[in-house]
DNA sequence: CTATCATGTGAAGTGCACTTTAAGTCAAGC
DNA sequence: GCTTGACTTAAAGTGCACTTCACATGATAG
């Protein structure tokens, strides 16, 4: 057959058939045919909702999500509001991916920390752990 | 003075009054003194905001902040429950890294890119891009 | 043929993280 | 003395991203 139900497509993306409606309607997703009422995905919607998936994962809202996928062909090659909004978020990505490394610090740290309180410790205080920090991790 | 107002602890930390307010309700921070019914904060809640703030724009939720903080000195040394917790939000934090990273090199390659349609370029298309793609960046 | 199950629809409900509103208190400036 | 503005509270409202519901219909198994 090669083409998928709606539940087959949820089953293969991890998202609820309930959110592949949603997205649809939200213009994120193609109307697919249907047979006698019910939606037929050609697989290649696989493809297409990793990558709503993954923008949404790296912090894209539904609303971006539709820039990034509508602004994109809209002119010609990627239309300068696909330009405007994927340079403003690279900047956020990078900005976030700093974020995160310095929680990932934080959370190492915590985990090496013999501290009492939270407050004596490196994880609140940027000037260094007290004395009951093992200091045991670099910088 | 050195004490200050929820209006001074918002405007240095970005927050609204309400969200320091919502925070304190939900245990994220000490409630602090009071002058005739006025929060009057000691300068250190500042860093503490900090952390909640990195905490936060890492992907935690009010109730994971609420773990970081109180699970942190509850037994002694960080508790199990901190750790537990830590252990797990490492990996979820580098597996953002790594779905940001990836979101990254997309934006970068749409910004060179030349295709016509989404559906044509590596953007949505593992494989590799059409021609339309200008092969300008690696891998 | 009938029972069950996946799917269809529109509308209402949910959870999170706040924000806004309404009504009141208090210190400072004119 | 009076007004202004920052603050207080509890309660209701908001926006996002879905999910659930109530009900209808179509395909499938026995």
């Amino acid at each position: 057959m090669q083409e998928l139900s709606i539940g087959e497509v949820a089953q293969q993306t991890g998202l609820q058939p309930s959110a592949i409606r949603y997205y649809e309607q939200m213009g994120l997703i193609p109307k697919p045919q249907r047979h006698n009422t019910r939606r037929r995905y050609a697989p290649s919607v696989l493809q297409w909702i990793d990558l709503i998936n993954l923008a949404r994962k790296a912090g894209f809202s539904i609303a971006e999500v539709q820039t990034l996928i509508h602004g994109f062909s809209e002119d010609t090659p990627p239309s300068t509001r696909w330009r405007t909004m994927a340079t403003t978020k690279l900047t956020q990505v990078a900005q976030q991916v700093q974020d995160l490394q310095h929680m990932q610090a934080l959370l190492n740290h915590g985990l090496q920390c013999q501290c009492l309180r939270l407050e004596d410790c490196r994880i609140s205080n940027q000037q260094g752990c007290s004395e009951q920090c093992n200091g045991a991790d670099q910088a």
